[in-house]
RNA sequence: GUCUCCAUCGUCUAGAGGCCUAGGACACCGGGUUCUCAUCCCGGCAACAUGGGUUCGAAUCCCAUUGGAGAUGCCA
């Protein structure tokens, strides 16, 4: 029994498209479950799609996402390069030998005759207007001797249906004159993404391919070129895809339009990497148990593809976002107190200090990092806000009562030597007992003074005390001159 | 157009012939706790696309229909 490996295999696009991300998971997944190897391979076929600094964007994902290569280009496995371009001349290779048994053969057609009619339908039967497939071999190969622009297209049988079994999908049928002779190697003389595939998979000895359902069907034409080479066709594991909801309602691949797709956008947004890749192990694959909380470990000892789904998943970024909050509540104060600084302003201003304090109030309160700046604005600078804050029924707290009562409120906080959110409250319990009324009342009151804002995190115990006395004090008298 | 695949609450899913008057989670709606809010606790709403079979019995098997998605690139 061969040792199981599995590769990752993104292209550089500056971007890491969570659904990428959910590949990368499970085929990491799959590798670690069976002991065996997970492998990086950079597919940089295209030219034209090149974007500086890509290649690190990726390194850095996996590291943050916890999922550790074995193999790739800055770790070496004795199968390399690791990245295609560096490869290019053994595609040339591999696809002469493929030309010279007759598996595919030399095209000269110009590529504006096809990209004319971007729309147009493709007829497989008629893969190239030239019918550079009926070619003489002699005669192709001279005109290719003499410099003349080509590309190779793999010769597809015309007749007979081609049969596969994939792990997820079970068994797929598709008749051969269905597949288009597609293009091997491209003018440029780099390899097609699905040429190269094939080619790598094989060199690299990778014996599960883990890739999204959009390759479903054109997995025969994998299997005709691991046939033509006399080649071993690994497993296929073909991934459900992760959809996303467009504003008329309708499905369909998600993408950018749908949102924030990229899993450095989300962790700009204060998602934490535990929580999107937990979230995303979860759509298309269940652990067939009611759990949902797994660390990347424990994913890893449940993982099984028995638990694959085939139905395609819609991203719900409201769950994401619960157990966004789910790991931030678990996360140690001081952890979530450091991660959440930046998202906010504090460490520029006056409250400062108070961080730790502010950080507490914001703990239990956040979906998201992103959610703590709106969350505390009100400290760092009081919101304009009307007297009719004031009415709370059920305090019955109003305008009128708040009038009377904030400067007797006012006296007594102005009196506290010890500033501290126990001793701020013991102040306005004790003014209510005194007066007759429910501490909800002063409470409000005080509350709504020295916020401006109906809803707060924390009370005005713990306002007061993060705002600081000369501040409290200040806003309690800004409130006193709107009535 | 053609080919392929898919089909359980709004969403993610459990369910592999009787354990299903279909379970869990998110969202939503109530209630409780709380100095507002949140946390936390309790409860509720809500689905087997349709039609035929097969079977003593079907969400589970078969067929058709319908619906959805993907593929059909010198992109990956």
């Amino acid at each position: 029994m061969s040792e199981v490996r599995t590769r990752f295999a993104p292209s550089p696009t500056g971007f890491m498209h969570v659904g990428n991300l959910r590949t990368a998971l499970y085929a990491w997944l799959l590798a670690r479950s069976a002991s065996g190897k997970f492998i990086l391979r950079i597919e940089d076929t295209d030219q034209a799609r090149y974007v500086e600094n890509a290649v690190d964007v990726i390194y850095a994902t996996l590291k943050s996402a916890g999922l550790e290569h074995d193999e790739g280009p800055d770790k070496d496995g004795g199968v390399g390069p690791y990245i295609q371009s560096e490869r290019k001349g053994l595609y040339r290779q591999y696809a002469e030998q493929l030309v010279a048994s007759g598996a595919a053969y030399y095209c000269f057609c110009d590529k504006n005759d096809e990209a004319a009619d971007e729309n147009a339908v493709h007829d497989a039967a008629e893969p190239c207007p030239g019918h550079c497939g009926e070619l003489d071999a002699a005669v192709a190969a001279e005109r290719v001797k003499n410099g003349e622009p080509h590309v190779i297209r793999q010769r597809i049988p015309r007749d007979g249906v081609s049969v596969f079994n994939d792990t997820v999908f079970g068994e797929i049928t598709i008749e051969n004159k269905v597949l288009d002779d597609q293009i091997l190697l491209k003018r440029d003389g780099m390899p097609t993404y699905n040429f190269a595939n094939v080619v790598d998979d094989h060199l690299m000895g990778i014996t599960h391919v883990v890739r999204g359902s959009e390759y479903l069907s054109s997995t025969p034409k994998y299997n005709l070129l691991y046939q033509a080479f006399n080649w071993e066709i690994p497993q296929y594991v073909h991934l459900p895809l992760i959809m996303g909801r467009d504003a008329e309602g309708n499905v369909s691949k998600l993408s950018k339009r749908h949102g924030s797709v990229s899993f450095e956008n989300l962790v700009t947004e204060g998602y934490l990497p535990e929580a999107i890749v937990n979230y995303i192990a979860l759509l298309g694959w269940s652990p067939k148990s009611d759990r949902e909380i797994f660390t990347l470990k424990e994913l890893a000892e449940a993982f099984n593809v028995a638990g694959l789904n085939k139905s395609p998943a819609v991203f719900d970024y409201d769950k994401l976002k619960w157990m966004n909050s789910e790991y931030i509540k678990a996360l140690p104060f001081e952890e979530f107190a450091s991660k959440a600084l930046p998202f906010t302003t504090v460490a520029d201003s006056p409250l400062a200090d108070s961080w730790e304090k502010i950080a507490a109030l914001l703990h239990s309160r956040v979906e998201t990092f992103a959610d703590c700046q709106e969350k505390i604005a009100f400290l760092l600078e009081q919101p304009e806000y009307g007297v009719e804050l004031f009415n709370h029924k059920k305090s019955k707290s109003t305008p009128e009562n708040s009038a009377e009562d904030l400067p007797l409120i006012r006296e007594r906080l102005a009196a506290l030597e010890e500033w501290n959110a126990a001793a701020i409250s013991d102040v306005l319990s004790k003014f209510a007992e005194e007066t007759g009324v429910k501490a909800g009342r002063p409470m409000w009151q005080a509350r709504i003074a020295v916020s401006g804002c109906a809803v707060t995190p924390g009370g005005p115990g713990e306002i007061m005390e993060i705002l600081g006395k000369q501040v409290s004090l200040a806003r309690i008298d800004a409130a006193l001159s709107k009535f």
